[in-house]
DNA sequence: TACCGCACTATCCTTTCGTATAGGTTTTGT
DNA sequence: ACAAAACCTATACGAAAGGATAGTGCGGTA
């Protein structure tokens, strides 16, 4: 069984393919960037599985793994990340990626996955999509102040501006400037559609 | 390698059992009810994997795992539903099953999972786990009519009354009335709230 | 037929929300 | 030290929401 492992990280590469091709079972080649991934793949055929780093050099995200799978076939390329978010997995499964290895995956675990993903089955770790899609943890909230987001929670809970002002020891006419302010920063027109935005980014 | 298989559809546990059997790699041993199982584990000693029909007699859910993984030992149960929701999925792992294997899987894929469950690894298909949670579909929603759906859709989007009459061609007075009702049956003490309870029962 | 639940409309009233304007304090950065 | 920003409070007003009561029409059912 042949495999490419990517990654610009020596140490990652290097434990990788050393720990794959101990064994005689896997024969191991290797890269440090997307363009020498493929020209590897031009020059010693297509290979049975490839591992590609998904912060490297060239990747440019979905679009080095789709070059990459074009250029080997379907079924024979997997992401490897360190940052390991849900989504990133999710997205290259569905770009046709054969499978997802975190990093932190444990070596024996690995060796087995490879294994698996060369017989042509998808593999992500079940502990990983296991999570709850918490997609856009703060592409809004980070603008808003500590205050605006105690508010934003009572919102959340369906609480008047007055049940509000009593738990946060304030007075209600505070609590109307910060459901302004929210509904200003978070682009609602209500109380109602900014405790919509707030539940949808996941917060609370 | 010896894999008990468990459940009550002769048709399906047979095919599976021969298939599996084939090539002599795998010994195959069959039960058609949980008290079965146990009683082949106790006297059969402990198997590699046990295949447990989710919607089998004596099983009870989570109840019916957990037993078998006390006798048989951890990493070495698996469940194996027709139904395959989501949730039944992740709850199985998190209570310690090995893997969740949907009977709509193909030939190969169910053999590749096995042996990948017999090395130590959890395997739950890919697919299976990107679908989004939507687990609480209707607890609440089945009480509702459509009128009042339609004017949930409303407050779920934060639209005022007066907008909701319009768009459904009513008086405003008629949408101040069931977003009343839609508060007394999703025991909301406001629009806001409703919308809320909504948003997290899925719909929308 | 009478009854009941559902959907719709109506009027009246109170509370809450949303906005504006105007000032105050504290914190932060230049 | 000063300006800028964030935070808090105050008063006031129109719009919206929420509640109560009452009445109409419809379909299904005893």
């Amino acid at each position: 069984m042949r495999v490419l492992i990517a990654d610009d990280h020596d140490l990652v590469r290097d434990t990788i393919a050393a720990f794959l091709g101990q064994g005689g079972e896997v024969e191991t080649a290797t890269a440090t960037s997307l363009p020498q991934v493929l020209e590897k793949v031009a020059a010693d055929g297509p290979f049975d599985l490839v591992l590609l780093d998904w912060d490297m050099p060239g990747m440019g995200g979905l679009d080095g793994l789709r070059r990459t799978i074009d250029a080997n076939g379907e079924k024979t390329v997997a992401i490897l990340s360190g940052t390991a978010p849900r989504k990133v997995a999710q997205d290259a499964v569905e770009a046709g990626a054969i499978g997802f290895l975190p990093k932190t995956m444990g070596a024996t675990s690995l060796m087995n996955a490879v294994r698996f993903m060369a017989m042509g089955e998808v593999f992500v770790p079940a502990a990983l999509m296991a999570e709850e899609p918490e997609g856009p943890e703060h592409p809004l909230a980070r603008t808003l102040s500590a205050r605006e987001l105690q508010v934003l929670e009572g919102l959340c809970r369906g609480e008047s501006n007055k049940e509000i002002a009593r738990t946060l020891d304030l007075q209600e006419v505070t609590i109307k400037l910060h459901v302004k302010t929210l509904c200003r920063k978070l682009e609602a027109k209500n109380r109602t559609q900014a405790a919509m935005i707030a539940k949808e980014a996941g917060l609370f």
